[in-house]
DNA sequence: CGCGGGTTTGATGATGCTCAAGCCCGGTGG
DNA sequence: CCACCGGGCTTGAGCATCATCAAACCCGCG
């Protein structure tokens, strides 16, 4: 349960084994079903989530009603609503499941003791933010100036596990392209590479 | 000189004169001439810069030789590539000056002996990153959702004082149309209101 | 078997781009 | 003082991209 994120958080900064089995009391295991809510607009987002089994999804809905995708998140990955998270407003996104899910949440106490007895993980949610921030940044300018063929090819090499497992609308949707534009690109894709 | 940053600060956390006081010293003045560089792609931003007079920009530019503008500020904004700055990697952004500008510098090892000094700027940065993470997440949005038209009229009703100040092909820009896009949005607007 | 969803395909139209020319205006040099 | 530039904005025509509406298709499942 704990394995993936060891090696997930090794990965960034280096922890001896009793740091990390510390660490491993602050978070709630939990499991999620496929198309459950882990977050609804106008609540408050309490606590950082790791997919450990599974894939999520974060939206936001718009006047018209159409969904909006932000962000998925597989195994190995970190997903919430951070500005509802660090702000304690309320949230702006809904998050869901993709698929059956198993997840680990932090909440915002639980990380504050965390932060108190492992100082290092300072450091790791530094950059976590950091990589959050890059990635929205660089989707603004992927946004500006690359077109929908594009972006799906760079989507596609920025997250080929994801995109096998999530329905080709929802891809769509986090493109902001019609299900049926995204359809029309493959088919033009797989006719000449 | 700091009588703006005073304002500013206080609008977002209270401070008493002296813990102010004390903040201005770290803070180093700077002039900057129009279209003089502040920060060139694959330096490292060493510092968080507040703007006092004029207006700066900051743009990446693509593969092709275009520019694509990610932020305006004028008096009262911060501007900085904030992940360079953050992790210390070199910059993909570059900062120039649209008008001549008057700057604070808060230099890194300055932020970090503020800090110290007066830990109620610990919240005043959370808030600033929050806020620029959720100006991030709110273009993504608008990007996958609303026409050029809208996202023109969400610009000119969220800086208003910015679309007065800058020419129309760096707004454009901003927007991620073509000039002449834009002049034909903006002919239609004022025709039929 | 038939239903329901997601995807594909087709026809048509809107949005924004490209290329090109013209316009406006402030600056410069004769 | 005026003629000439040059840069930024506007305007036009034609085109590419992507949306919309609608129908067909595919496939898993009750």
């Amino acid at each position: 349960m704990f394995e993936l994120l060891r090696t997930h958080v090794r990965k960034r900064v280096d922890l001896t084994d009793e740091e990390f089995d510390v660490c491993t009391k602050f978070f709630i295991p939990k499991k999620i079903r496929r198309k459950q809510f882990l977050l609804q607009e106008g609540e408050v987002c309490k606590s950082l989530t790791f997919v450990t089994r599974g894939c999520l999804r974060s939206y936001t809905v718009d006047g018209a009603g159409e969904e909006h995708i932000l962000q998925f998140a597989v195994e190995d990955w970190w997903i919430s609503d951070l500005c509802s998270f660090l702000s304690g407003g309320s949230a702006t996104m809904n998050i869901d499941a993709v698929e059956d899910s198993e997840l680990l949440l932090l909440e915002k106490p639980a990380r504050e003791s965390l932060l108190a007895a492992v100082p290092k993980f300072e450091r790791f949610f530094r950059l976590l933010l950091e990589r959050h921030y890059l990635a929205s940044t660089k989707r603004v300018v992927d946004s500006l100036s690359a077109s929908a063929k594009d972006r799906y090819l760079s989507f596609l090499s920025m997250y080929p596990a994801i995109s096998q497992r999530v329905p080709q609308s929802q891809i769509a949707s986090y493109l902001g392209i019609t299900p049926q534009s995204l359809s029309r690109i493959r088919h033009e894709m797989a006719s000449k590479p």
